[in-house]
DNA sequence: ATTCAATATTTGTATAGACATCTATTTGTC
DNA sequence: GACAAATAGATGTCTATACAAATATTGAAT
């Protein structure tokens, strides 16, 4: 593990944070793991539990790992396994047939996932999602509504974008939301050119 | 400006947090425009300026405010361009690394619209309407899930597939993943000719 | 052995203080 | 007035402490 200095331009839990980063990336810490405790890190580090947690704070924005109260902070699973119903079994990509739709967007909010929500995302019952109600048309004629939730913590920002937008674009798109989760995932690098 | 509690469950630096928000969105602090200190809020507020902080870093997760050391904290007001502009440019990453999100189907089922879907369809309530549950997934994990209605008599392809066996099999059409990329483009030219 | 209550562990919230860093303003000197 | 230094104002970081809340573990009673 590598030492935490203070003297450098980098602050102490951006390092510490890179750190973690590091350790979960090279499999120190495998996926669905138990990383240390605050207390742990904060003795290991020789740093306070508050700086600590300034680091992991990061690491769940970024969705590399999971924190739970009052059970530790875990390293986030990489690889989901469905549990889908049995006789499932029409589960198929469906071929795209294109018509002349546009989509609109009625409503975003944010809201805790009720139980069935949470299960199919594979999230915490409570956890806050993002409710999306789009309404699809084509030839101007409404044909679809539809609900989306998305794990508001692996869209960060998202329905901040989506209530500014609304005003002047009515019209949006999921690949945006896409987008979004490699921006999520892509944090370092954006950060690298934004510098 | 709304009185902060400490009693209920909600924390209170989200509180604060939801009272600044709304101070900004109802239009009591305007686009560019400063906000007050740190040092001012915390004693608004009656809490202590580290309260303030983490309520203030929620608005600056979310693309609400900016915050520049030594000059104070402003209220976005390029949030429409830059989530455009940082979009877009992740579009064409993701285009480039081909990391199409894919969807998979929950269940299907035929149900008589509701008050808000038929509202919303522009169909009387009662109306056969078609319900699709998907589960959207990026890079193997899980991101968002939909329902979907789709009126009966608009989509006659689906009705047709769909009542010559329980199960969905093909004859949806998808149109999100194809049409959402057309939707992109349609924003980047649009803010292209706004500008 | 099971169950339930008490205890311990772990993360969450809030406070307080000290100093650093960056920016803007004022002041002093020329 | 122009310029530089000193000062003040504002955010950033780190430490420290004390509880609160959620979870896990322990242990005793049955």
């Amino acid at each position: 593990m590598a030492d935490i200095k203070q003297e450098p331009g980098i602050a102490v839990w951006r390092q510490i944070s890179q750190a973690l980063h590091q350790d979960i990336s090279a499999g120190g810490y495998k996926p669905g793991e138990k990383i240390p405790t605050e207390a742990i890190l904060s003795e290991r580090f020789g740093v306070n539990r508050h700086t600590v947690r300034r680091a992991i704070s990061v690491l769940v924005e970024q969705g590399l790992v999971r924190v739970e109260q009052g059970r530790g902070t875990f390293v986030a699973e990489d690889v989901v396994e469905f549990v889908v119903g049995e006789r499932t079994r029409f589960t198929e990509l469906l071929a795209a047939q294109k018509r002349t739709p546009g989509t609109q967007l009625i409503r975003a909010m944010e809201i805790p996932a009720g139980e069935l929500v949470a299960e199919n995302l594979k999230l915490r019952a409570g956890t806050k999602v993002i409710l999306i109600e789009r309404l699809g048309e084509a030839d101007g004629r409404p044909v679809s509504i539809g609900s989306h939730y998305f794990s508001a913590r692996r869209v960060p920002g998202l329905i901040a974008a989506f209530e500014k937008r609304k005003s002047i674009t009515k019209a949006l798109s999921d690949i945006h939301i896409s987008d979004y989760i490699r921006l999520s995932t892509r944090v370092r690098s954006r950060r690298a050119t934004a510098e």
